[in-house]
DNA sequence: CGACGCATTGACAGGGCTCAATTTAAGTGG
DNA sequence: CCACTTAAATTGAGCCCTGTCAATGCGTCG
């Protein structure tokens, strides 16, 4: 048996196991396969067959999907807890998003014959799956409405706040995003330009809302993004 | 026991009973609670207390959100047996879209105590619900691929011929959208404005890609729209 | 320390939104 | 069945946001 102990903390919290008895753990645990993923590294590529589903153990994974002559968009920012790729036990098909490190990473993977014999054991498992899905559902028809309607700068500020909820770290200086960053990413993950959100961020920076270098970002002020955002 | 015969076919079809012994079909519909909705009316709205999740019987739906300033985004379409506001059953909380029906239309709605027991005893229906809810998702991650990176004449593309495959019926001239769609509604669709959907239905009526009226629109060429949408 | 990748900034242009004025078509009621 | 009302669609003009391109600066890592 052998649930690592440095793990039990993103295990216990994981929506995944919720109602699901301790004792019971091990158990699911053992009918996985843990993966390490360096710093960058692809965990699965959109288009390839997939064959199992993921729970992020511990880092950060970016979910992108690709569009011809190089542009990208990043669909997710997943963290230790989430449950990624169930497209591969429900449908049998391809993944639809590629799955890149954003640091050191691990997950713990299972394929469609375990997670069916997981379901059938553990009737909650569905349920628990069920929930991630449906929050996966709403956070993109909250970005999507906002991708449709809000000019860029809104969107960047949104895109900061809500990374910031999910990964920032108080600092002394202020809330720091916990992994890196670049220009890119965030023109990727708002359908920006890097130059657009380069401007942004050195906007704010004048402004003394945020604090920002190389593929890092502070947020010293998150009030003044709030209203930035949300003013007319 | 009460199966409406003219839904047979609707729930024959429904992957939310795939796999379920058509015996037990009539049990399920028993526990729900069937419901009219007329044309343009409310089946829920975003914001309400989330009570009950719904199965279309008939008709078809437009899924939106609205952002201030009377801006909204079209989330989705919904056509009869689909599975809509699983949110009420596995979060608890506020329908985060609206439903409005696009012409009658009819739903039958279990509550969460219900969808609960169907699960506790039909634990194929948690699978179930969980493909409709993957197909979202994916559903959801392409459009915003599209909406972040692809400019507005091949959004409005795509999304003629998307809704065409959901919604089209052959006619002599083409192939017909199923249902009433206003330049407003396509432009809530694609993230634009009515006036450049205007435009653009235009021209390719000049082209004569398309026939369009009010509130109706036939694709005469399918492939040209797709190759508009494709190439460089 | 050098080189590479990331970030900054300016200049420019154009896609698509906004606003306004008509035109067309669908209901509606007498 | 026609006049009237109202909602949808069309079209033009103007301009602004933001993407594109190019040049330069800077920080980090090998």
């Amino acid at each position: 048996m052998n649930i690592p102990e440095q793990y039990s903390d993103t295990i216990s919290r994981s929506e995944l196991f919720a109602d699901i008895p301790p004792d019971m753990l091990a158990d699911i645990l053992d009918r996985g396969r843990r993966q390490h993923i360096k710093a960058g590294e692809i965990l699965f590529h959109e288009g390839d067959h997939a064959d199992r589903c993921y729970l992020v153990l511990k880092g950060r994974l970016k979910l992108s999907k690709l569009h011809g002559q190089g542009k990208e968009a990043i669909i997710h920012y997943v963290e230790a807890g989430a449950v990624i790729a169930a497209v591969a036990v429900f449908k049998g098909k391809r993944f639809p998003v590629t799955a890149r490190a954003m640091g050191a990473a691990e997950a713990i993977g299972w394929d469609r014959d375990a997670i069916m014999e997981l379901i059938s054991e553990y009737a909650q498992f569905a349920i628990n799956l069920l929930r991630f899905a449906i929050d996966r559902i709403e956070e993109l028809q909250t970005r999507y409405l906002e991708l449709a309607v809000e000019q860029v700068e809104r969107r960047i500020a949104r895109a900061l706040l809500r990374i910031m909820r999910q990964s920032g770290r108080k600092t002394g200086e202020g809330i720091e995003i916990e992994f890196k960053i670049s220009r890119q990413d965030l023109a990727d993950y708002t359908g920006s330009t890097l130059y657009t959100v380069s401007r942004t961020l050195s906007n704010w920076g004048k402004r003394g809302w945020i604090k920002s270098g190389r593929q890092r970002i502070v947020i010293i002020n998150p009030h003044a993004l709030v209203s930035f955002s949300e003013t007319d």
